[in-house]
DNA sequence: CTCTTTTCTGTGCATATACACTTTTGCAAG
DNA sequence: CTTGCAAAAGTGTATATGCACAGAAAAGAG
């Protein structure tokens, strides 16, 4: 069965209201953490990619880099992040503070939660096709 | 072939890094008619749903009464909708004006280029689940 | 009719997001 | 060394989003 288009519902409409609604319940999972899914979410980033510059973090979130700059002094105003001067470059790096590590792991736990619920409400079928949607999707170039 | 929750990308980070892509594609699209994907898609439902009350237009974009409040003043501001009491409730009734419909139709048409876009980047396969599924996706009660 | 309750609506504040523009800072050409 | 370029960062402004709280107004209770 074919669907035209114009037939469909938009889909920058349907992938925000789906952001909608799944921020809000991942916020309500970390809130005993004092952070929101963004700043989770941006945490585990810098974690994984190391002290980092903002214009590669910004290319692999897909995240103007002037957000990156605002919704990061948020977290080094929470000493959550720590900027350095990179001595090659005059890239400025950001990393973890051990307070940032400390709140990442114990919000792991509670983003879990949200995870495994979210997870277990498709079935197998409907991760592989959600997958495949939402990589489709980040991965659009313009 | 099974994947479990913690190995999974974050859903509500890949929702929002996708809702950003489509948000900037669309937006782009649209920006010869002067309206941003979030407004046409607004105006869109306002035109369907015809005179509609601030609160069940919120229910059914699943989006916060007073985002809408905020989001249509600006609107109003531009002579694309108008208030009007309810006679027979205490509601508020938004519509389209004249101008309101005008505006749509125009852009309409620059919406279906970047629909049509996305659209033709999946499967025949892809297209045949996905109906049910986005569905599915913005309709999920957590 | 007055008071309370319920039902909508509106405001203040905070975060998230991006574009246009400005500022800062290494570095190389002269 | 100075000047100018280019790269990285920051600011101003605007929209989008939601929570906590306040305001207004219809509907009932007495």
């Amino acid at each position: 069965m074919e669907f035209s288009a114009e037939a469909t519902a938009c889909y920058c409409a349907t992938a925000r209201k789906s952001a909608r609604a799944l921020t809000a319940l991942y916020d309500a999972a970390l809130e005993p953490a004092g952070l929101r899914v963004t700043q989770y979410s941006l945490l585990k980033n810098v974690q994984r990619m190391g002290p980092v510059s903002l214009l590669r973090l910004g290319e692999a979130l897909r995240l103007d880099r002037t957000t990156l700059v605002r919704n990061l002094k948020l977290l080094e105003k929470n000493a959550m992040v720590r900027f350095e001067p990179d001595a090659a470059s005059r890239a400025r790096l950001v990393s973890l503070t051990e307070k940032g590590e400390q709140s990442l792991t114990e919000a792991t736990h509670l983003w879990l939660k949200a995870q495994t619920a979210v997870h277990e409400s498709f079935s197998g079928e409907e991760r592989a096709i959600l997958r495949a949607f939402l990589r489709r999707l980040e991965t659009v170039d313009f």
